[in-house]
RNA sequence: GGGCGGUUAGCUCAGUUGGUUAGAGCGCCUGCCUUACAAGCAGGAUGUCGGGGGUUCGAGUCCCUCACUGCCCA
């Protein structure tokens, strides 16, 4: 039998099927556009390109990976359908920090460190890994269906994208805009190497004020008797302390400026410093000065020329700087030192303090700021060459022009405010420390000359100095952050810089020219992309980033006319939309210490990617966090589960018609819905609201109002479709031997078409399920490999004639049903009803009997000028209507409905007759609210009449 | 400390440039196994739109203020 669809749901039954098919079909790949496809435009399409944002390599799935992923999924297939040329490049970051750890931890067991295997050994093993378990999280994604081009998924560490930052540090190290210096960085004594700001998080602690006196002492360099206080969260600095700061004006140190303390413990002189941005409120409104290790100690550091001593080693001990503490672990140190300086009576006292504590973000270790010499790109420096820096491209690709009107701007935000954050963040940024102390990463292409001390940076492996010519030469051993190369990725993935024409082409390795004129045709194509789909909270690391580094690099390729790229079209997206978090359904965040982490896989097994993905898209209004909740899952799983039953009614029907010889011609259904003038109401409105649906779908879309397309889509689908139109259609689906055949194809057609339609309209939303019911449609004959390669539905006219038609049956039907309740009268029966109508609502009464008689169990509907006596009857502005039935009125129920209904009716009354009797808002308010208003206060008048009439005509108790 | 948001039905959230009597899903109550679907059908109840003040003919929507709350940065 065709159409076989089980009698019940069940998603994964078809889920992974669907999923493997997709992968193994390479449905969503790509070709590299020919230049006569250029030259045409693409064949007419425009490029609708998005950039996974790169999940770690040793990541897994997670809610947050699934809303971002549904999303970019939504909005590809939708664009695709939509007819345009729409990638989606797939890939992951090779996650320095976190793959060493990965690694590091696998050879713990075996009881071996990295540092005997060795660095290059080591990396074949961090390669070996990844082999073997890097990119799960890709795994996950192709269970999920999203469609990607696997064909040019990517990794960080892949030799073409290893070439672009090469180049890059080439550049801009010749620009003058990456240097080495010696800076305050956050270090991990775990990961034993340094972190960006941004890395680390901050998390509030209980914790401790020490407060230490200090000696003052005399001239002649012995204690004075006096001391000053000092207040700190991490005594064991102390060691490194090379100053007391105090703030110039503060009237209880005035009589020491100039004075000199001995360090307890260390016994050093130190001096006493003044300076404006020591806080006359915090402590004593004394500070230790450890230029070593606090990045504002630093900064006075380096404002009062003061030595810098570092008492820490990588590991957090302290080193042979600390005197008697050296070896000691930093927390063990500080105990040590607290207990000393107690037992010199130098401990002033002890308080509580809340401070805000830096960890690691992969470890979770404390951080510790420290002095070292690390590799930075000095952000907001103009390059050699002269021009804007870094930062202030990155400043412009965004910021609103001053002048323009409307404003233009390269890289819009959604939600909005996001431009605002971004902006302020851009604007204060601090250079970036792009060097960590790691094995796994792109090892920075420097070379150290021992001879003459410089530095040497080249595109190939140098041999000898470039500045004086020796051999002695060594390769810097730190590695690049992992951003540097995943900022480049919106470039690097199309090919930077291998483009043909572009200057510094010919990087050794590949094909040159071949790769070059590939890589031209990829990038004059797909760049800059459509679109950056991410959560706030990486807003700093992908977006700024890729902002920078794609306005920067992208601009000397020339555009695909040869004109010179502006800055406009040198931005790595055009678009980037910004979501919220994924919650836990008590709007908790999800945590795995919290224990409320929902692992998505384990919910897609319980209600389907379907379900999961349709939750996410319903509740992901722009800025608003996402309270997952099974329950609307579950919810949403009944609407699959709706569509699946709706799809067996129709094969079912359609199999019933096939037997009496009524076939429906599946090779001509229409892109969209499309009836003749004069066909059925419900045909006609049935049309209506599909492309009622599909124009609010297109909207919301466009505005990334996810929830407002899905919330269209399941209003068309349950509450049109399927509660009325599939009830009303059962009318005309006869198939005995009396039936006019051309009548009911007809009518089988319609519902055909009308459900093929909404599949494609709901595809992007659940891929898979449509997916499955399409094939179905078609008996295994369906015209494209996929439904995601159909076309979405145009939209058409809207026939509002026929919504306002069909809404009076509805609200007839509605009401005669509310009546039957009321009244008592059983489901089963089918009653006579009394309808009071104005002429043209009885015109549509009278055409659709049949309909209101199916739908409302009616034998019968009799048109009076006048409801007959003794009847309860429902009152609206176009019609009075009352069941014949007899009733066994509950008088009590009656009354106290009429009560609210008058009570109700008042409320609008009173509220209409203040306006309507008040000559400003007379004068004031626009026509069309005043008329509206009027017809309005008229109805409610006549509604609030009758049912005062029908309550004073209750029996009295 | 600086900045940004939020407060609307029991819960989670919509609510377009102020405009006619504030919506959805879930949950809740009542009645139905009406042969596509009980993961269903039909009917129903529920809101001083955080408090206060102001602008306006008109405020959930704009302004001020207070309270509570979340996030980012330092």
């Amino acid at each position: 039998m065709p159409h076989e669809l089980s009698k019940a749901y069940d998603p994964t039954a078809i889920e992974d099927h669907w999923a493997g098919y997709w992968v193994s079909e390479n449905l969503f790949a790509v070709e590299t556009p020919t230049a006569a496809d250029q030259n045409q435009s693409l064949d007419g399409k425009s490029a609708f390109t998005i950039l996974l944002p790169p999940p770690n390599v040793t990541g897994r799935l997670h809610m947050g990976h699934m809303l971002n992923q549904a999303e970019m999924d939504i909005l590809t297939r939708w664009r695709r359908m939509s007819g345009r040329l729409a990638l989606w490049v797939p890939g992951t970051d090779h996650a320095g920090i976190a793959t060493q750890m990965m690694v590091e931890r696998q050879l713990a067991t075996e009881g071996v460190k990295r540092q005997d295997l060795g660095r290059e050994k080591f990396v074949e093993r961090v390669w070996e890994w990844k082999r073997h378990y890097g990119g799960a999280i890709l795994e996950q994604m192709k269970r999920l269906g999203a469609s990607v081009d696997w064909s040019r998924e990517y990794f960080t560490m892949d030799e073409r994208l290893s070439v672009a930052v090469r180049e890059a540090f080439v550049r801009l190290y010749g620009q003058g805009l990456i240097y080495r210096g010696a800076y305050i960085v956050n270090w991990c004594p775990r990961c034993q190497t340094a972190i960006s700001d941004l890395e680390v998080v901050h998390d509030e602690q209980k914790g401790h004020l020490w407060e230490i006196k200090y000696p003052v002492l005399n001239a002649d360099g012995k204690d004075s008797g006096e001391f000053i206080t000092v207040a700190t969260t991490r005594p064991e600095t102390m060691l490194g302390d090379t100053a007391v700061a105090i703030h110039p004006e503060d009237e209880r140190y005035k009589h020491l400026h100039s004075k000199k303390l001995r360090l307890p413990l260390m016994n050093r002189e130190i001096p006493i410093i003044l300076d404006s941005w020591v806080s006359l409120d915090f402590g004593t409104g004394a500070v230790k000065v450890t230029p070593a290790h606090d990045p504002n100690d630093f900064a006075l550091g380096e404002r009062h020329g003061l030595a810098s001593i570092n008492v820490m080693d990588d590991r957090g001990h302290i080193n042979d700087n600390g005197g008697a503490y050296a070896g000691l672990d930093r927390y063990q140190a500080r105990k040590k030192i607290v207990a000393d300086l107690e037992e010199q009576g130098l401990l002033a006292g002890i308080k509580d303090h809340v401070n805000n504590v830096g960890h690691c973000d992969r470890c979770k270790t404390v951080v510790e700021p420290r002095h070292s010499t690390q590799w930075f790109i000095a952000v907001n420096k103009s390059p050699n060459h002269g021009g804007p820096s870094l930062a202030e491209k990155a400043i412009a690709a965004v910021k609103p022009d001053a002048n323009g009107n409307p404003p233009r701007r390269a890289i819009k935000f959604t939600p909005e405010n996001y431009e605002k954050i971004y902006l302020e963040w851009m604007t204060n940024i601090h250079d970036w420390c792009i060097s960590r102390q790691l094995w796994w990463g792109h090892r920075i292409p420097a070379w150290h000359c021992t001879d003459c001390h410089k530095i040497t940076v080249e595109r190939t492996d140098p041999t000898k100095c470039a500045h004086c010519g020796s051999a002695k030469i060594a390769q810097e051993t730190d590695v690049l952050d992992t951003w540097f190369s995943s900022g480049l990725l919106p470039v690097s993935v199309f090919g930077w810089p291998r483009i043909a024409g572009a200057k510094h082409a010919g990087a050794p390795g590949l094909d040159s020219e071949t790769w070059e004129a590939k890589n031209l045709a990829d990038f004059n194509a797909f760049y800059p992309t459509s679109l950056l789909v991410t959560g706030f909270d990486i807003l700093f690391f992908w977006v700024a980033r890729m902002i920078m580094l794609g306005c920067w690099f992208a601009d000397d390729i020339p555009m695909p006319d040869g004109s010179k790229r502006t800055l406009k079209d040198s931005v790595p997206y055009r678009e980037v939309y910004i979501h919220a978090l994924v919650r836990d359904a008590n709007r908790e965040k999800m945590s795995k210490t919290k224990g409320n982490v929902i692992d998505p896989i384990e919910i897609v097994k319980q209600y389907g990617t379907d379900a999961v993905r349709f939750t996410l898209a319903s509740m992901a209004s722009p800025g608003t966090d996402i309270a997952f909740n099974v329950a609307r899952t579950e919810g949403y799983r009944a609407f699959a589960n709706k569509i699946w039953n709706a799809a067996r009614f129709i094969f079912m029907n359609v199999d019933r018609a096939a037997e009496v010889g009524i076939k429906v011609d599946l090779s001509s259904l229409p892109l969209s819905p499309v009836v003749a003038a004069d066909a059925p109401l419900e045909d006609r409105w049935i049309a209506a609201e599909f492309h009622t649906a599909a124009g609010k779908v297109n909207r919301a879309l466009e505005e990334y109002r996810y929830d407002d397309a899905a919330n269209a889509i399941y209003q068309f689908f349950w509450g049109s479709f399927c509660d009325w139109y599939l009830e009303i259609i059962k009318l005309r689906l006869d198939f005995s031997e009396s039936a006019d055949k051309a009548s009911t194809q007809a009518a089988l057609t319609t519902l055909v078409s009308v459900f093929e339609s909404s599949l494609r309209l709901l595809s992007p939303f659940m891929p898979f399920i449509t997916e499955e019911i399409w094939h179905a449609i078609y008996d295994g004959n369906a015209p494209k490999k996929s439904i995601a390669l159909a076309s979405y539905p145009p939209t058409n006219a809207i026939d509002s004639n026929a919504q306002s038609e069909m809404e009076l049956v509805q609200n007839l039907i509605a009401e005669v049903r509310a009546l039957r309740k009321e009244i008592g009268v059983e489901e089963k029966a089918v009653v006579p009803i009394e309808v009071r109508a104005d002429a043209q609502a009885k015109a549509v009464f009278a055409t659709n009997s049949n309909i209101v008689e199916r739908l409302a169990r009616v034998a019968e509907v009799r048109f009076v000028t006048e409801i007959s006596a003794g009847l309860s009857k429902h009152h609206t502005p176009v019609f009075d209507v009352a069941v014949n039935y007899e009733r066994t009125v509950d008088v009590a129920a009656e009354r106290d409905r009429l009560s609210k209904e008058i009570a109700r009716l008042e409320k609008g009354f009173n509220a209409n007759e203040s306006k309507l009797t008040s000559e400003s808002f007379i004068a004031k308010a626009p026509a069309h609210i005043v008329d509206g208003l009027k017809k309005q206060h008229a109805e409610t008048s006549a509604l609030l009449e009758k049912a005062r009439t029908a309550l004073e005509a209750l029996p009295k108790e």
